[in-house]
DNA sequence: GTATGTATACTAACCAGTGAATATACACAA
DNA sequence: TTGTGTATATTCACTGGTTAGTATACATAC
């Protein structure tokens, strides 16, 4: 049986990953980082040139998970457009409710690096943020709204709003709250409210 | 001549206000608190019990200066709700695209230690956001808004979405198309845009 | 015998908080 | 005016712990 190339290396993104995400980047230390996986620090230095390149893998390795979570809760939702953009939040907040949820790892990290803007993670975070507004301006344009790109970046700002209020609050209905809003915007961008803006 | 009571634990906050929102809490040290005060880190700890007692001033001392200017540019705005809440979020982008703009102190914090809920500083952030969300519910409601709290809360997950999206994307545009959303919704719970939804 | 991978043990720096001593201000008595 | 006590405010030097990253050697596979 072929083993897959780099077990070790996944096992230490894997192990990377929970900390992180759980306690913060910069309360995570390598050598903790290196006991989660089974292996000693100085094999992880082996396979990750620094602290911030395994931030980096992290980070890297929510990207495809996260987007693929949302289109999933989008398709599998019946209705028209304004019901399943407001699921992805129904069911963002159910996730909310866990206790082990700590917000979006990327928003989390690009807190934390506020300071340092060419930081990989930082472009990490905002390229997945990114293809999340390509993919609703995309999804919008598809149904003929008139500026697809400002509506898909009302979502993405209520998406994200939703998630530094809840951390803040500990209340996820506010994520509900949010895509009431997100409804109602899309609706009126449909012309089901009203008329045009002039 | 009286000198004011305490004007050495005043300027220990400012010097930490400077540094904590710059460089972030954790990458800040005590040592550097009290060389930018100008003054020994023994000294520090005989004003402050501890670096978490630090912080909770930091940030106790940016609750009112910030919700002010919040209530000085709606109160000089000419126009109607929407327009004085879409005020906000213009001024808001102004001084976000300023250089040494590094987001919401608050959410920063919150973010950094999303680890530790009962943590002072989280309790002081979230007190700040219903600060401003009380204020625009009770603005709302003397405006006959059905429901002057759900879109008091509409509004707050904008503003932290733009605060959270214009971080990670250096793009203060981002801030005016929060604007527009909140004119809309706000529009739309006047009445002005269409039915009441059923 | 060479490339890949792993471990032990270390360095050098950083950092929150403290012990012990000292300086300053001011109230009050002589 | 001078002396004395006390609370306030400040400093130097230190501890104990943590941490990113490394020098060196050892193992295993092919």
């Amino acid at each position: 049986m072929p083993r897959p190339p780099e077990p070790t290396r996944e096992r230490i993104v894997q192990a990377a990953s929970a900390l992180f995400y759980n306690e913060g980047i910069r309360r995570v230390s390598v050598d903790e980082v290196a006991a989660k996986a089974g292996l000693t620090k100085r094999t992880l230095y082996y396979h990750f040139k620094s602290k911030d390149d395994l931030v980096a893998a992290y980070l890297a390795a929510r990207d495809q998970p996260n987007l693929a979570l949302f289109r999933k809760w989008f398709a599998e939702t019946d209705g028209g457009l304004p019901v399943k953009v407001e699921a992805i939040f129904k069911n963002l907040a159910r996730s909310a409710r866990h206790p082990k949820w700590k917000g979006c790892g990327f928003l989390r990290t690009s807190a934390e690096l506020a300071n340092m803007p060419g930081h990989p993670a930082i472009r990490i975070g905002a390229a997945h943020k990114k293809k999340f507004e390509d993919w609703l301006r995309a999804t919008f344009a598809e149904q003929g709204i008139a500026d697809p790109l400002k509506l898909a970046r009302q979502i993405l700002l209520l998406l994200d709003g939703s998630f530094a209020v809840v951390l803040l609050h500990r209340d996820a209905s506010y994520m509900e709250t949010a895509g009431e809003a997100a409804r109602t915007l899309i609706e009126t961008a449909l012309g089901r409210l009203g008329r045009k803006r002039g």
